[in-house]
DNA sequence: TCTGGGGTCCTAGGACCC
DNA sequence: TCTGGGGTCCTAGGACCC
Protein backbone atom coordinates (compact mmCIF):
# COMPACT_ATOMS: atom_id res chain seq x y z
CA UNK A 1 0.00 0.00 0.00
CA UNK A 2 1.31 3.36 -0.76
CA UNK A 3 0.23 6.73 1.47
CA UNK A 4 0.10 10.26 -0.61
CA UNK A 5 0.63 12.92 2.12
CA UNK A 6 -0.76 16.21 0.55
CA UNK A 7 -0.69 19.24 2.44
CA UNK A 8 -3.83 21.58 2.09
CA UNK A 9 -3.57 25.18 0.02
CA UNK A 10 0.32 24.45 1.28
CA UNK A 11 1.81 28.08 0.38
CA UNK A 12 -1.58 29.78 2.00
CA UNK A 13 -0.87 27.43 5.13
CA UNK A 14 2.33 28.66 5.65
CA UNK A 15 1.55 31.63 5.47
CA UNK A 16 -0.94 31.53 8.53
CA UNK A 17 1.47 30.26 10.43
CA UNK A 18 2.83 32.93 10.60
CA UNK A 19 -0.17 35.27 10.25
CA UNK A 20 -2.31 33.15 12.34
CA UNK A 21 -5.29 36.04 12.27
CA UNK A 22 -6.27 34.50 8.98
CA UNK A 23 -7.80 31.59 9.67
CA UNK A 24 -11.42 31.21 7.95
CA UNK A 25 -9.78 34.35 6.16
CA UNK A 26 -9.34 34.06 2.20
CA UNK A 27 -5.80 33.56 1.25
CA UNK A 28 -4.29 33.77 -1.78
CA UNK A 29 -0.32 33.72 -3.01
CA UNK A 30 0.97 35.25 -6.04
CA UNK A 31 3.39 33.95 -9.09
CA UNK A 32 6.30 36.35 -9.40
CA UNK A 33 5.79 39.49 -10.37
CA UNK A 34 2.38 39.25 -8.36
CA UNK A 35 1.06 38.30 -11.63
CA UNK A 36 -1.15 35.10 -11.14
CA UNK A 37 -2.59 33.44 -8.43
CA UNK A 38 -1.29 29.99 -7.85
CA UNK A 39 -2.71 29.01 -4.32
CA UNK A 40 -5.64 29.65 -2.23
CA UNK A 41 -7.42 28.81 0.20
CA UNK A 42 -11.18 27.05 0.35
CA UNK A 43 -12.60 30.11 1.39
CA UNK A 44 -11.11 31.79 -1.90
CA UNK A 45 -12.55 29.66 -4.22
CA UNK A 46 -15.83 30.19 -2.52
CA UNK A 47 -15.54 33.55 -4.04
CA UNK A 48 -14.92 32.17 -7.71
CA UNK A 49 -11.59 32.78 -7.56
CA UNK A 50 -9.14 29.88 -9.50
CA UNK A 51 -5.76 29.07 -9.64
CA UNK A 52 -4.10 30.50 -12.47
CA UNK A 53 -6.02 33.49 -12.57
CA UNK A 54 -4.14 37.26 -13.68
CA UNK A 55 -4.56 39.59 -10.42
CA UNK A 56 -5.25 42.25 -12.51
CA UNK A 57 -8.55 40.85 -13.65
CA UNK A 58 -9.72 39.74 -10.10
CA UNK A 59 -8.88 43.06 -8.13
CA UNK A 60 -12.35 43.37 -7.55
CA UNK A 61 -13.32 40.17 -6.92
CA UNK A 62 -10.31 40.24 -4.23
CA UNK A 63 -11.22 43.75 -2.84
CA UNK A 64 -14.90 43.28 -1.92
CA UNK A 65 -14.21 39.66 -0.52
CA UNK A 66 -11.30 40.73 2.05
CA UNK A 67 -8.72 38.52 0.52
CA UNK A 68 -5.39 38.77 1.47
CA UNK A 69 -2.93 38.62 -0.91
CA UNK A 70 0.78 37.09 -0.18
CA UNK A 71 3.63 37.42 -2.69
CA UNK A 72 4.81 34.16 -3.40
CA UNK A 73 8.37 33.11 -1.10
CA UNK A 74 9.47 29.96 -2.17
CA UNK A 75 12.32 29.88 0.14
CA UNK A 76 9.97 29.97 3.06
CA UNK A 77 8.01 27.45 1.69
CA UNK A 78 10.80 25.29 0.67
CA UNK A 79 12.19 25.57 4.35
CA UNK A 80 8.83 24.34 6.28
CA UNK A 81 8.68 21.80 3.26
CA UNK A 82 11.89 20.47 4.54
CA UNK A 83 10.54 20.37 8.20
CA UNK A 84 7.16 18.44 7.13
CA UNK A 85 9.50 16.02 5.06
CA UNK A 86 11.46 15.37 8.65
CA UNK A 87 8.64 14.34 10.65
CA UNK A 88 7.42 11.54 7.98
CA UNK A 89 10.83 10.30 7.58
CA UNK A 90 10.98 10.01 11.32
CA UNK A 91 8.36 7.49 10.92
CA UNK A 92 8.45 6.45 7.92
CA UNK A 93 11.45 4.57 6.29
CA UNK A 94 10.18 4.53 2.68
CA UNK A 95 9.62 8.40 1.73
CA UNK A 96 9.45 9.68 -1.75
CA UNK A 97 9.28 13.75 -1.41
CA UNK A 98 7.37 13.78 -5.03
CA UNK A 99 6.78 18.07 -5.03
CA UNK A 100 6.86 20.76 -2.80
CA UNK A 101 3.81 19.74 -0.76
CA UNK A 102 3.72 16.00 -2.00
CA UNK A 103 5.29 12.82 -0.22
CA UNK A 104 4.61 8.92 -1.58
CA UNK A 105 5.58 6.74 1.60
CA UNK A 106 5.72 3.10 0.87
CA UNK A 107 3.83 1.51 3.73
CA UNK A 108 4.51 -2.29 2.96
CA UNK A 109 4.92 -3.88 6.37
CA UNK A 110 3.61 -1.49 8.30
CA UNK A 111 -0.06 -3.25 8.33
CA UNK A 112 1.37 -6.09 10.38
CA UNK A 113 1.38 -3.89 13.00
CA UNK A 114 -0.75 -0.95 12.41
CA UNK A 115 -4.17 -0.40 11.60
CA UNK A 116 -2.73 2.20 8.45
CA UNK A 117 -5.76 4.63 8.62
CA UNK A 118 -5.04 4.96 12.45
CA UNK A 119 -1.32 4.99 11.72
CA UNK A 120 -1.33 7.56 9.29
CA UNK A 121 -3.81 10.34 11.01
CA UNK A 122 -1.64 10.03 13.98
CA UNK A 123 1.45 11.16 11.74
CA UNK A 124 -1.09 13.63 10.04
CA UNK A 125 -1.71 14.97 13.74
CA UNK A 126 2.02 15.53 14.74
CA UNK A 127 2.40 17.22 11.14
CA UNK A 128 -0.35 19.48 12.56
CA UNK A 129 0.76 19.75 16.10
CA UNK A 130 4.65 20.65 15.24
CA UNK A 131 4.40 22.88 12.27
CA UNK A 132 1.12 24.05 11.72
CA UNK A 133 0.13 22.74 8.18
CA UNK A 134 -2.70 20.73 8.35
CA UNK A 135 -2.41 17.52 5.37
CA UNK A 136 -4.52 14.89 3.50
CA UNK A 137 -3.95 11.60 3.34
CA UNK A 138 -4.93 9.25 0.98
CA UNK A 139 -4.11 5.23 1.47
CA UNK A 140 -4.60 2.54 -1.32
CA UNK A 141 -2.55 0.02 -3.32
CA UNK A 142 -1.43 2.23 -6.07
CA UNK A 143 -0.40 5.69 -5.93
CA UNK A 144 -2.85 7.08 -8.70
CA UNK A 145 -5.30 5.98 -5.97
CA UNK A 146 -4.05 6.84 -3.26
CA UNK A 147 -3.68 10.54 -4.81
CA UNK A 148 -7.13 10.48 -5.60
CA UNK A 149 -7.76 9.04 -1.59
CA UNK A 150 -5.94 11.85 -0.40
CA UNK A 151 -8.64 14.26 -2.35
CA UNK A 152 -11.64 12.61 -1.11
CA UNK A 153 -9.79 13.19 2.32
CA UNK A 154 -9.63 16.83 1.71
CA UNK A 155 -12.89 17.32 0.60
CA UNK A 156 -15.11 15.55 2.97
CA UNK A 157 -14.67 16.46 6.95
CA UNK A 158 -16.15 12.75 8.42
CA UNK A 159 -12.57 11.53 6.84
CA UNK A 160 -10.81 13.01 9.71
CA UNK A 161 -8.04 13.60 7.20
CA UNK A 162 -7.63 10.03 6.13
CA UNK A 163 -9.20 8.06 3.12
CA UNK A 164 -8.01 4.38 2.97
CA UNK A 165 -8.95 2.26 -0.63
CA UNK A 166 -8.08 -1.03 0.03
CA UNK A 167 -11.15 -3.05 -0.79
CA UNK A 168 -12.34 -3.69 -4.15
CA UNK A 169 -15.91 -2.06 -3.19
CA UNK A 170 -14.25 1.07 -1.72
CA UNK A 171 -12.17 1.04 -4.91
CA UNK A 172 -15.12 0.72 -7.44
CA UNK A 173 -16.92 3.54 -5.64
CA UNK A 174 -14.13 6.26 -5.41
CA UNK A 175 -13.85 5.10 -9.13
CA UNK A 176 -17.04 6.19 -9.82
CA UNK A 177 -17.27 9.29 -7.90
CA UNK A 178 -14.32 10.88 -9.11
CA UNK A 179 -13.61 13.88 -11.84
CA UNK A 180 -11.75 12.31 -14.61
CA UNK A 181 -10.44 15.92 -15.09
CA UNK A 182 -8.78 15.49 -11.67
CA UNK A 183 -7.25 12.11 -12.31
CA UNK A 184 -3.69 12.39 -12.02
CA UNK A 185 -1.76 11.81 -15.39
CA UNK A 186 -4.95 12.79 -17.26
CA UNK A 187 -4.56 16.43 -18.93
CA UNK A 188 -7.15 18.58 -21.01
CA UNK A 189 -5.77 16.72 -23.48
CA UNK A 190 -6.47 13.49 -22.74
CA UNK A 191 -9.51 14.47 -21.36
CA UNK A 192 -11.22 15.38 -24.40
CA UNK A 193 -9.86 12.30 -26.12
CA UNK A 194 -11.36 10.35 -23.40
CA UNK A 195 -14.98 12.03 -23.86
CA UNK A 196 -14.81 12.09 -27.39
CA UNK A 197 -15.12 8.30 -27.16
CA UNK A 198 -18.02 8.05 -24.01
CA UNK A 199 -15.27 7.39 -21.26
CA UNK A 200 -16.49 9.77 -18.89
CA UNK A 201 -15.52 8.88 -15.40
CA UNK A 202 -12.43 6.70 -14.12
CA UNK A 203 -14.45 4.03 -13.98
CA UNK A 204 -15.72 3.84 -17.82
CA UNK A 205 -11.89 4.12 -18.49
CA UNK A 206 -10.77 1.39 -16.02
CA UNK A 207 -13.79 -1.06 -17.46
CA UNK A 208 -12.50 -0.73 -21.06
CA UNK A 209 -9.89 -3.66 -22.47
CA UNK A 210 -6.41 -3.09 -22.46
CA UNK A 211 -6.27 -3.65 -26.26
CA UNK A 212 -8.60 -1.00 -26.30
CA UNK A 213 -6.91 1.47 -24.31
CA UNK A 214 -3.25 0.29 -25.44
CA UNK A 215 -4.70 1.10 -29.37
CA UNK A 216 -5.72 4.32 -28.72
CA UNK A 217 -3.86 6.31 -26.30
CA UNK A 218 -0.17 6.45 -25.77
CA UNK A 219 2.06 4.40 -22.50
CA UNK A 220 1.27 7.27 -19.84
CA UNK A 221 -2.43 6.95 -20.22
CA UNK A 222 -2.06 2.98 -20.75
CA UNK A 223 -0.25 2.88 -17.18
CA UNK A 224 -2.99 5.05 -15.23
CA UNK A 225 -5.57 2.85 -16.88
CA UNK A 226 -3.47 -0.08 -14.87
CA UNK A 227 -2.78 2.26 -11.83
CA UNK A 228 -7.03 2.84 -11.39
CA UNK A 229 -7.47 -1.11 -11.88
CA UNK A 230 -5.16 -1.55 -8.51
CA UNK A 231 -2.08 -2.55 -10.31
CA UNK A 232 0.96 -0.25 -9.45
CA UNK A 233 3.45 0.76 -12.21
CA UNK A 234 4.44 4.40 -11.31
CA UNK A 235 7.35 5.05 -9.95
CA UNK A 236 8.79 8.23 -8.71
CA UNK A 237 11.38 7.71 -7.30
CA UNK A 238 13.75 10.54 -7.47
CA UNK A 239 16.12 10.29 -10.48
CA UNK A 240 20.23 10.73 -8.81
CA UNK A 241 21.07 13.67 -10.46
CA UNK A 242 18.49 16.61 -11.88
CA UNK A 243 18.47 16.51 -16.13
CA UNK A 244 18.70 20.02 -16.41
CA UNK A 245 18.26 23.57 -14.26
CA UNK A 246 16.54 26.59 -15.50
CA UNK A 247 16.54 30.52 -13.94
CA UNK A 248 13.92 32.49 -15.83
CA UNK A 249 11.91 35.36 -15.08
CA UNK A 250 9.23 37.75 -16.52
CA UNK A 251 10.81 41.12 -15.78
CA UNK A 252 8.68 43.76 -14.12
CA UNK A 253 8.90 46.30 -16.72
CA UNK A 254 9.49 45.79 -20.61
CA UNK A 255 13.12 46.68 -21.80
CA UNK A 256 14.72 47.36 -25.08
CA UNK A 257 18.14 48.42 -24.32
CA UNK A 258 20.68 45.24 -24.52
CA UNK A 259 22.38 46.22 -21.02
CA UNK A 260 19.12 45.63 -19.73
CA UNK A 261 18.59 41.90 -20.92
CA UNK A 262 22.78 41.22 -20.26
CA UNK A 263 22.51 42.20 -16.56
CA UNK A 264 18.79 39.70 -16.47
CA UNK A 265 20.78 36.52 -18.34
CA UNK A 266 23.92 37.38 -16.03
CA UNK A 267 22.08 37.34 -13.12
CA UNK A 268 20.01 34.14 -14.09
CA UNK A 269 23.21 32.45 -14.97
CA UNK A 270 24.45 32.44 -11.69
CA UNK A 271 21.99 31.81 -10.13
CA UNK A 272 21.87 28.34 -12.05
CA UNK A 273 25.49 28.12 -11.28
CA UNK A 274 24.39 28.00 -7.77
CA UNK A 275 21.96 25.57 -7.91
CA UNK A 276 24.63 23.37 -9.92
CA UNK A 277 27.14 23.72 -7.53
CA UNK A 278 24.89 23.06 -4.37
CA UNK A 279 24.06 19.84 -6.10
CA UNK A 280 27.91 18.86 -6.76
CA UNK A 281 27.45 18.76 -10.34
CA UNK A 282 28.52 20.15 -13.63
CA UNK A 283 26.71 21.28 -16.95
CA UNK A 284 27.82 20.51 -20.23
CA UNK A 285 25.53 22.88 -22.13
CA UNK A 286 23.65 26.46 -21.73
CA UNK A 287 20.62 27.57 -23.26
CA UNK A 288 19.37 31.37 -23.14
CA UNK A 289 16.03 32.26 -24.10
CA UNK A 290 14.42 35.90 -24.57
CA UNK A 291 11.19 36.93 -25.21
CA UNK A 292 8.37 39.25 -25.61
CA UNK A 293 5.21 39.58 -24.12
CA UNK A 294 2.92 37.17 -25.01
CA UNK A 295 0.13 39.36 -24.72
CA UNK A 296 0.60 42.27 -26.27
CA UNK A 297 -2.16 42.49 -29.06
CA UNK A 298 -0.17 45.19 -31.12
CA UNK A 299 3.30 43.82 -31.42
CA UNK A 300 4.60 40.47 -33.05
CA UNK A 301 5.88 37.70 -30.76
CA UNK A 302 9.62 37.43 -30.88
CA UNK A 303 11.06 34.27 -28.94
CA UNK A 304 14.33 33.88 -29.28
CA UNK A 305 16.65 30.78 -28.09
CA UNK A 306 20.10 29.08 -28.38
CA UNK A 307 22.01 26.68 -27.31
CA UNK A 308 25.74 26.14 -26.79
CA UNK A 309 27.62 22.89 -25.99
CA UNK A 310 30.92 23.33 -23.34
CA UNK A 311 34.36 21.84 -24.53
CA UNK A 312 34.48 20.72 -20.80
CA UNK A 313 31.63 20.17 -18.55
CA UNK A 314 31.66 22.81 -15.75
CA UNK A 315 29.87 24.87 -13.03
CA UNK A 316 32.45 27.51 -12.92
CA UNK A 317 30.14 30.75 -12.79
CA UNK A 318 32.80 33.09 -15.16
CA UNK A 319 33.00 30.28 -17.79
CA UNK A 320 29.17 30.16 -17.80
CA UNK A 321 28.08 33.56 -17.68
CA UNK A 322 30.85 33.98 -20.90
CA UNK A 323 29.33 31.67 -22.68
CA UNK A 324 25.26 32.47 -22.00
CA UNK A 325 26.06 36.05 -22.50
CA UNK A 326 27.74 35.05 -25.99
CA UNK A 327 24.44 33.49 -27.16
CA UNK A 328 22.61 36.56 -25.57
CA UNK A 329 24.50 38.54 -28.31
CA UNK A 330 23.68 36.13 -30.74
CA UNK A 331 19.79 36.13 -30.12
CA UNK A 332 19.27 39.95 -29.30
CA UNK A 333 17.06 41.76 -31.91
CA UNK A 334 17.36 45.73 -31.30
CA UNK A 335 14.41 47.27 -30.55
CA UNK A 336 11.97 44.68 -29.57
CA UNK A 337 10.46 45.56 -26.20
CA UNK A 338 11.82 42.41 -23.95
CA UNK A 339 9.39 40.66 -21.12
CA UNK A 340 11.38 37.72 -20.35
CA UNK A 341 14.56 35.95 -20.77
CA UNK A 342 15.99 32.61 -18.90
CA UNK A 343 19.11 30.64 -18.33
CA UNK A 344 18.41 26.46 -19.35
CA UNK A 345 21.80 24.19 -18.19
CA UNK A 346 21.57 20.65 -18.97
CA UNK A 347 23.67 17.73 -19.81
CA UNK A 348 24.07 17.83 -15.86
CA UNK A 349 26.97 14.86 -14.83
CA UNK A 350 28.80 14.72 -11.30
CA UNK A 351 31.46 16.85 -10.41
CA UNK A 352 33.63 13.67 -10.13
CA UNK A 353 34.85 11.87 -12.02
CA UNK A 354 35.17 13.95 -14.91
CA UNK A 355 36.35 13.36 -17.83
CA UNK A 356 38.95 15.69 -18.83
CA UNK A 357 39.85 17.13 -22.54
CA UNK A 358 43.19 16.83 -23.83
CA UNK A 359 42.79 20.82 -25.51
CA UNK A 360 40.97 22.33 -23.09
CA UNK A 361 40.79 26.32 -23.68
CA UNK A 362 40.62 26.99 -20.13
CA UNK A 363 43.55 27.02 -18.09
CA UNK A 364 44.20 26.74 -14.15
CA UNK A 365 40.67 24.59 -13.66
CA UNK A 366 41.92 23.72 -10.23
CA UNK A 367 42.19 27.29 -9.34
CA UNK A 368 38.69 28.72 -10.50
CA UNK A 369 37.16 25.78 -8.33
CA UNK A 370 39.11 27.10 -5.61
CA UNK A 371 37.61 30.61 -6.29
CA UNK A 372 34.00 29.23 -7.09
CA UNK A 373 34.41 27.74 -3.26
CA UNK A 374 35.56 30.97 -1.56
CA UNK A 375 32.49 32.82 -3.47
CA UNK A 376 30.40 30.75 -2.31
CA UNK A 377 31.70 30.76 1.03
CA UNK A 378 31.42 34.03 1.51
CA UNK A 379 27.84 34.39 -0.05
CA UNK A 380 26.86 31.83 2.45
CA UNK A 381 28.42 33.56 5.63
CA UNK A 382 27.58 37.32 4.58
CA UNK A 383 24.18 36.69 2.37
CA UNK A 384 23.18 35.88 -1.10
CA UNK A 385 24.98 37.97 -3.44
CA UNK A 386 27.66 39.78 -1.41
CA UNK A 387 30.19 38.70 -3.75
CA UNK A 388 28.72 38.92 -7.96
CA UNK A 389 29.90 39.78 -11.55
CA UNK A 390 29.71 42.97 -12.18
CA UNK A 391 27.54 42.23 -14.98
CA UNK A 392 24.64 41.56 -13.28
CA UNK A 393 23.91 45.10 -12.32
CA UNK A 394 23.19 46.25 -8.97
CA UNK A 395 20.03 45.39 -8.35
CA UNK A 396 17.89 48.32 -9.30
CA UNK A 397 17.19 48.04 -13.00
CA UNK A 398 13.69 47.73 -14.02
CA UNK A 399 13.69 44.18 -15.11
CA UNK A 400 13.55 42.81 -11.20
CA UNK A 401 10.87 41.34 -10.35
CA UNK A 402 7.67 43.38 -8.58
CA UNK A 403 6.65 41.50 -5.10
CA UNK A 404 4.76 44.05 -3.34
CA UNK A 405 3.55 41.36 0.09
CA UNK A 406 6.16 39.80 0.46
CA UNK A 407 6.43 37.86 4.07
CA UNK A 408 9.99 37.76 5.30
CA UNK A 409 11.97 35.31 4.92
CA UNK A 410 11.29 33.88 8.78
CA UNK A 411 12.63 30.28 9.00
CA UNK A 412 16.33 30.67 6.56
CA UNK A 413 17.45 34.33 7.71
CA UNK A 414 18.89 35.04 11.18
CA UNK A 415 18.36 39.00 10.50
CA UNK A 416 14.10 37.98 9.46
CA UNK A 417 12.87 36.22 12.50
CA UNK A 418 9.37 37.15 13.39
CA UNK A 419 8.98 39.29 16.01
CA UNK A 420 6.51 38.67 18.78
CA UNK A 421 4.99 41.87 21.01
CA UNK A 422 3.41 40.78 24.27
C1' DT B 1 -0.99 49.21 -17.00
C1' DC B 2 -1.07 44.49 -15.04
C1' DT B 3 -0.96 37.42 -17.42
C1' DG B 4 4.60 32.29 -13.22
C1' DG B 5 8.37 29.07 -12.93
C1' DG B 6 10.58 24.53 -13.03
C1' DG B 7 10.55 20.15 -14.34
C1' DT B 8 9.87 14.96 -16.67
C1' DC B 9 8.61 11.51 -20.08
C1' DC B 10 7.11 9.85 -24.63
C1' DT B 11 6.83 9.70 -29.66
C1' DA B 12 7.52 10.34 -34.49
C1' DG B 13 10.56 11.26 -37.91
C1' DG B 14 15.08 12.10 -39.80
C1' DA B 15 19.80 10.72 -40.32
C1' DC B 16 22.79 7.39 -40.24
C1' DC B 17 24.91 2.56 -39.82
C1' DC B 18 25.82 -2.37 -41.78
C1' DT C 1 8.28 -7.07 -63.92
C1' DC C 2 10.40 -7.65 -59.61
C1' DT C 3 14.72 -2.95 -56.11
C1' DG C 4 15.95 -5.51 -48.38
C1' DG C 5 16.08 -5.84 -43.68
C1' DG C 6 17.40 -4.56 -39.25
C1' DG C 7 19.09 -1.51 -36.40
C1' DT C 8 20.69 3.05 -33.33
C1' DC C 9 20.82 7.78 -32.05
C1' DC C 10 19.15 12.40 -31.88
C1' DT C 11 15.76 16.07 -31.74
C1' DA C 12 11.61 18.80 -31.60
C1' DG C 13 7.29 19.00 -30.03
C1' DG C 14 3.56 17.47 -27.21
C1' DA C 15 1.56 16.22 -22.90
C1' DC C 16 1.69 16.09 -18.33
C1' DC C 17 3.02 17.25 -13.39
C1' DC C 18 3.51 20.60 -9.21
Amino acid sequence: MFALVDCNSFFCAVERVFHPGLRGIPVCVLSNNDGCIVALTPEAKALGLKRGDPLFKVRDVVAQGGVRVFSGNLMLYAAMSRRINRILRHHIHYVETYSIDECFCNLQGYDQFHNLADFMRTIANTIDRYTGIPVSVGIAPTKTLAKMGSKFAKQYKGYRAVCLIDTEEKRRKALGLFPLADVWGIGRNTLRDLQAYGVNTPLDLAEKSETWVRSRFSLPVVRTWMELRGIPCIDTAEPLMAGSITTSRSFGQKVTDLSNPREAVAHFTAACANKLRARNALAGTVSVFVANSPFAPTEAWYGGGSTRPLFVPTADTLELTRTALDILTEIYRPGIPYKKAGVILSDIVPASPLQLRLFDPVSGRSHRRRLMQVVDGLNHRFGLKRVHLAVEGDGESPWHVKCAHRTPDYLTDINQLLTVNI
